[in-house]
DNA sequence: ATGCTACTTGACCAAATAGTCAAGTAGCAA
DNA sequence: TTGCTACTTGACTATTTGGTCAAGTAGCAT
């Protein structure tokens, strides 16, 4: 299947973005990574801002998706499988961080229109925690609780986790925050 | 007491940075801030970059000092002036967040010397929580325990939670999720 | 007063920045 | 075949970027 212009241009933004910050992407690396002109890309896009805020929103959301989506769908075991997928490292980057954490940061203070599209990104992680919190409740696996507060220590707990990592270069730290955080969900589980 | 050229220039750029990010602040503008002319400032600093680093070095290290350096000074009460100082929500300033995690984020990963300059700071950081737990187990106010594990975690929480707030643009959300940190804590309370 | 040093002034520069646009081409519908 | 639309090309522009530098000044030691 053939990539189009369009995807071509938004996979680079994501990934210059990613790497770079916002205010730190150049438009000319983008085009060049993407292989896309300028004129080109105008046409698709009425300017750098817009194809980031589509870029980002496009693959964050769909992360996202494919990240909890599948847990939610589980018949059981909703709280071990999130567990397990705050555990897997092999999917983290930490020399670049989590791409939400990083825009958001850079730019929320700085932009409207980014403060809008980051604050629904960091939202819909975060409903994304509160639905499998509560789906464990349902399911008796855990103890009736908060979950949105619950929720939110716990995505506050995992941005810091992947901070340290990238600030001190050491994917360890990561692996030691997330094992507290294991520790103090394990207290509310059932099992 | 009058402020030196120099001192005019470390507080304009630490501003500056700390506002819009290193790749964000302008020289032009951190010059007009400090009303220092540009020749000026290259006899202080060799470039951009290294005045920025001097101004995040001194400034974040001087703020940690203040902070925690006098609770490390009482003689008892050591958790709960931690506990205290974490949940003082006067001070901080939830619209730019906290300066080590912003730039640590933006530029761990761009270049060695903002790494390297990131890491002590991050690393000073946690320290000082640890040395206070250490006092505090010391104390007998609370259970022997990785001190240094959890200095990390409280860390990661707290950077996390700043970032939370920044992100949805809620301070409770800061408020919310130090509370369940406490809870944590108060758990491995002698009190 | 002289001369030295530390500092200041502001004009200048090359490079990079996002964005514009006129001219082209490919492909499809009639 | 004609003509229309969607898309591409790449040269061009205005502005901003960090950085340089020669000329000047203030203040202090001799």
């Amino acid at each position: 299947m053939k990539e189009t212009t369009r995807q071509k241009l938004i996979d680079a933004t994501f990934e210059e973005v990613y790497s770079h910050g916002y205010q730190g992407a150049a438009l000319a690396d983008i085009l060049k990574n993407a292989g896309v002109h300028k004129g080109s890309m105008y046409h698709y896009f009425g300017s750098k801002k817009e194809m980031a805020l589509v870029a980002i929103q496009e693959r964050i959301s769909t992360r996202n998706f494919e990240k909890y989506s599948k847990i939610l769908a589980l018949e059981s075991g909703y709280l071990r499988a999130l567990l397990t997928a705050m555990k897997d490292t092999k999917q983290r980057d930490f020399k670049r961080g989590c791409p939400i954490a990083n825009i958001a940061q850079e730019m929320s203070n700085l932009d409207e229109d980014f403060n809008k599209t980051m604050k629904l990104l960091y939202e819909e992680f975060r409903r994304y925690i509160k639905n499998i919190l509560d789906k464990a409740v349902e399911a008796k696996e855990m103890q009736a609780c908060d979950t949105k507060k619950m929720a939110l220590f716990i995505t506050a707990a995992l941005e810091g986790a992947i901070l340290s990592a990238k600030a001190t270069g050491n994917a360890q730290d990561y692996i030691d925050s997330v094992e507290i955080l294991e520790e103090y969900l394990r207290a509310f589980s059932n099992n």
